[in-house]
DNA sequence: TTTTACATTTAGACATATCTAAAAAAATAT
DNA sequence: ATATTTTTTTAGATATGTCTAAATGTAAAA
């Protein structure tokens, strides 16, 4: 059993290696506010248990059992942020905060239980992919609305990070993660589309399409 | 904000207190399972909150400040096992280790939210009280099903402790928490129930009765 | 009332996870 | 290539919450 703080780490060497590149101590310490000393300490303890491979001022990177162990912690964050949105009926962007403590709950059943309520969803409302029981992430088809063309069809699974306002204005006109979308009609003169969801038609402007995250299957 | 830890103390005087009367130390230890010394700490440490009133040697009690901290805590874990029950579908004997973490979680806006989204239960499924937002408890009209009489009515709102078996049982017949029961007719023989649950005709052995609890409102 | 048993507290140790300050290594600039 | 700056590590301190062992207080039995 690992403690919170060692979940932690590995949850952020998840985040912030990109493409199997070492991760620096005070990159590290940055995401996760504390001190670079903290941050080696850690390191070693994890490296010790070889959730890591820690090279004295080299960096690190997760192992095959750190990567799985931090999918898993992903996993159940994003799960319970879909909890917390879609059930609890929060806005998207007050989840995250107690999402960070709610992943550390320990129960793989619990876990397998809320997927399964949840209706087993591919993505949170952030439009971030939920890994699967295994770890496994499903490839991504995931597209902005602008990208897609005339008669093509999605369904949104969240919008960019930071677009607050768009929240809510999808909200107030009742569009919910999961609706499928099709593209109407897109005005040249200035990228509105005009789009059917859930029988209704609706008009979206090209600074919409822009944030506004969407799983196709073409 | 205090630690999970003083939150676990806090709860387990709330348990261990009977009538106001002092609580001692080592029956603290035996229900937390930790060395008496371990205790005198942590409740010296909570007396200088002034969470508790402590003296040495002659034991302790809830201050009106620590109890109603430890309200809010039983509040918590009430709510997540009737969310766990009803919305996750956890057998009643299963959810309370999962509980005792999910009521560490920090949010009050969460714990609301959670509240309406059961539909405001007043009971859990043990059959213990809910208290309520600012920490008052319903006084109870809690009873047995073998103290009802001909044609009085009640909701189930759990079944005494202890009583896994009968769980399973009214699973099988699709009984649930919050159903309405109405006595139709007590056989005097054996003391068997014939009742009425959602418009069919059950019948109940005596020794469901003993353990089956409702909320009457006579 | 004295002895004995039990409960409680104190004192000091330990593990975890953090910090600050100083030392060492690596990267960058001259 | 050397000096300077930045990054990282080490060493030692601190806070929390636990423990063991010893000391002290209280209660029960003789």
């Amino acid at each position: 059993m690992n403690s919170q703080s060692e979940e932690d780490y590995l949850k952020a060497l998840y985040h912030l290696q990109v493409d199997s590149k070492r991760v620096t101590t005070n990159s590290i310490a940055d995401y996760l506010k504390m001190k670079p000393s903290s941050v080696t300490d850690m390191l070693k303890k994890l490296a010790e248990k070889n959730y890591v491979n820690y090279m004295k001022y080299k960096g690190t990177s997760l192992s095959k059992k750190g990567k799985s162990v931090a999918l898993q912690i992903v996993r159940k964050h994003r799960l319970w942020e879909t909890f917390l949105v879609e059930k609890l009926d929060f806005g998207w962007g007050q989840v995250h905060l107690i999402a960070e403590q709610l992943e550390h709950i320990k129960s793989e059943e619990l876990i397998e239980k809320l997927d399964a309520f949840l209706g087993n969803p591919k993505y949170d409302p952030h439009g971030d992919p939920i890994p699967n029981k295994s770890g496994r992430i499903e490839k991504m088809n995931q597209k902005l609305l602008i990208q897609l063309k005339k008669n093509q069809k999605g369904i949104i699974t969240g919008v960019k990070r930071g677009t607050g306002s768009l929240l809510s204005y999808l909200d107030k006109e009742n569009v919910e993660l999961g609706d499928a979308v099709k593209v109407l009609e897109i005005i040249e003169f200035d990228g509105t589309f005009i789009v059917e969801i859930n029988k209704r038609k609706l008009t979206f402007s090209e600074k919409i399409c822009q944030n506004l995250l969407l799983e196709t299957y073409d």
